[in-house]
DNA sequence: TTTCAAATTGACATATAAGTCATTCTGACA
DNA sequence: TGTCAGAATGACTTATATGTCAATTTGAAA
């Protein structure tokens, strides 16, 4: 509608590229400060006292830096949680790339990620709540499964089953074991057993399920 | 200290039994009441927006009145997962005591519990949330659950492995299976395929425990 | 009708949280 | 050294919660 002049195509004044490029880094460092600072918050306060003052206060930002980054509390929460399962998933590819058969690595890819949480509480419970949460799942251990468990269900060790009920079955029992651990109401051989369970379910002879369990829960711990 | 005159032994002014029964025949529908509106307040607005505010309002009565029951929200709400809770256990009682085979008793009440979260979604939440919170954990399943595992076990039924993680495993399966549910992410076909591994992980041959779970799903569904 | 212990009320004082925005600061580069 | 786009600031407004308590209501029994 009304006749806007349009910039005359000339050299520019200043490298726009170069100062975007700072900027992007800056808001990198911004914003893995505030990441940082909400998982002390919730590890030394809990869930229910998040708020956006909190995290500032803790990040040494100011509440008008946080609405820059996230629009709000859980939003964050949930860019935590995204982090914290990636971070585990690269930990995954290393630990478990060299094993060969499906049930023992389906086995160290559980076993790592119970031993993960168990050793950071904080982490444990921010993936524990959010499991069970509206919140949409994070992928990264889905897919990570599916692929296991397909090489499985080729190479004849696992049942050919339902890949939805195989996943729900095993991340429930796992997010559910760790809950347990977590409380203080389970003690870490609970996790052996329930890893050979869950390889039971899927059709690796229990005798069998138990004694890899064993073996990659051992590895495991010391990662 | 002080000398206090006690009352002298003479006829009661009034009956404080009879008021007494009275008075807490008051309080118990008050407090029904207050389960109630929460119940419809979850519901409708869901769990973060629980408040002794809305709660009242909902109940119709006032804020003092609230503090004489509860003395927080969660206090509620976690009133109202155990009543929620019972509720199920006494549908439990009726539909599975007359079953005798113990894959097939705790394959009902497995599908019994999922059905029963399914077709109240409210309830379901409430049962998912707080069974992943660190909130002390319902008992009256965990005691159901043993007796069956117990039976099985020996009728030689399912193995004889750690109660605690085949606890864990069944209802972490089971929680999972309903969050996936309650949020639309999976068809009630799941419940059966996970209650079918549930099995097989305790020891009943897979062909046979697919087949149990598909007959007893299809009676929990009617119930 | 009167009594009285228990239940109920709701205004109040006290937090604590969220979201806005005019202003100031930062730092690479011309 | 000055420029300027984007980052950062923090006081301010608005909102929603919590917990208290003196006063009032209730209702069975006397």
């Amino acid at each position: 509608m009304t006749s806007v002049q349009l910039t005359a195509r000339r050299p520019m004044r200043v490298n726009l590229e170069a100062r975007a490029a700072t900027a992007a880094q800056r808001r990198t460092r911004t914003r893995e400060r505030l990441l940082d600072a909400a998982e002390a918050v919730v590890a030394e306060k809990g869930f229910e006292s998040a708020s956006i003052e909190e995290f500032v206060a803790a990040a040494g930002v100011s509440r008008g830096t946080f609405y820059n980054y996230f629009p709000t509390t859980t939003a964050l929460l949930h860019a935590l949680n995204t982090r914290v399962a990636e971070d585990l998933d690269r930990t995954l590819d290393l630990l478990t790339a060299h094993i060969d058969d499906s049930a023992a690595r389906l086995a160290a890819t559980l076993h790592t990620v119970v031993a993960g949480y168990m050793a950071d509480p904080v982490r444990g419970w921010i993936a524990v709540q959010i499991a069970t949460s509206r919140a949409p799942r994070q992928h990264a251990f889905e897919t990570r499964f599916a692929a296991i468990y397909r090489q499985g269900v080729s190479s004849g060790r696992f049942r050919d089953i339902d890949m939805a009920a195989a996943f729900t079955i095993a991340f429930g029992a796992i997010r559910m074991t760790q809950r347990d651990m977590l409380g203080g109401g389970a003690p870490p051989a609970q996790g052996v057993q329930v890893v050979a369970l869950i390889l039971a379910a899927f059709g690796v002879p229990f005798e069998e399920a138990a004694q890899i369990s064993r073996e990659e829960a051992a590895s495991a711990l010391r990662p």
